[in-house]
DNA sequence: GTGGCTGCAAAGCTTTTGCATGTTC
DNA sequence: GAACATGCAAAAGCTTTGCAGCCAC
């Protein structure tokens, strides 16, 4: 499929990225990295540690954390809106919406139409200027509909 | 202003709300529904506490937190999904979107078109039902844009 | 009077920080 | 070899919980 040969470019592009941004290389960057980029989910810090914990035992929580501020920073990754009490985290940095299901609490990202175009409506905007935009949808999900 | 006469007649429904959702009408509930209802902020936990403590120094950061948690059970505030590490919650349940700004955090109401009509387009949505959304626009509101 | 609510204090999570050790360049 | 990153442990937020006393109904 074209779209993961995509992402291994992404992943195989990020050494250079990471040196382009002043910051060594190291193994445990390219672990959260490619983990951020493959997964379609929007992982909180602890899962991303349990996650690379499975083939690297020896990272540490707190390294995680140091490493997904770091990204942030450097503008690799993003974190996303949640309502709940962790941060999630998201390498896909095109602008894309987010279906959120009030029963699980999942986040599927879908692609908009033309994200950038849209405006807020109206004069309430008082001087804002708008970078990007993103819809939140609520609702339930394919699993969660069927037991709602 | 008829705006402010509108809030105004739902703090003072809210007794009889309370009671209808079967809770009893306590002074600490009464600033607290108050206090969300009047605002334009969304105000975190913490804002709440500070602000209700002025007129009534006895209440406790607890009771708050209670008082929230309970209110979003029987559906009279809502929380707020933001990227930094605190609750923020809004009385106003009216559909409506959010400029959110990069500079100062501030997140101010705004009401769209007619946001019940969105629909995610495209066939990505595997079975999700939408039941409400919102645009966050991301960007720097009028004394942040001044400085940038 | 009773059940539910408040306030206090303690505990539980998530996240951040400091520092010695280890790694990248 | 120098600068930076990691891992550990401790600390700092934010939020929740348990319980005795108090208040609305």
């Amino acid at each position: 499929m074209a779209q993961s040969a995509q992402l291994q470019e992404r992943i195989n592009a990020f050494p250079t990225a990471c040196r382009g941004a002043g910051l060594k290389v190291t193994p445990q960057r390219v672990a959260v990295y490619s983990m951020l980029v493959k997964t379609t989910q929007h992982p909180s810090p602890e899962e991303v540690y349990s996650e690379i914990r499975k083939l690297s035992p020896s990272i540490s929580l707190a390294t995680v954390y140091k490493i997904l501020d770091m990204f942030m920073l450097k503008g690799f990754i993003r974190r996303v809106s949640t309502q709940d009490q962790v941060s999630r985290y998201d390498a896909n940095l095109a602008p894309h919406d987010h279906l959120i299901c009030s029963g699980c609490g999942k986040i599927q990202d879908i692609m908009g139409d033309e994200p950038q175009m849209r405006q807020p409506s109206g004069n309430q905007t008082n001087g804002f200027q708008v970078v990007s935009s993103e819809i939140h949808y609520h609702g339930f999900c394919g699993d969660c509909a069927s037991v709602n």
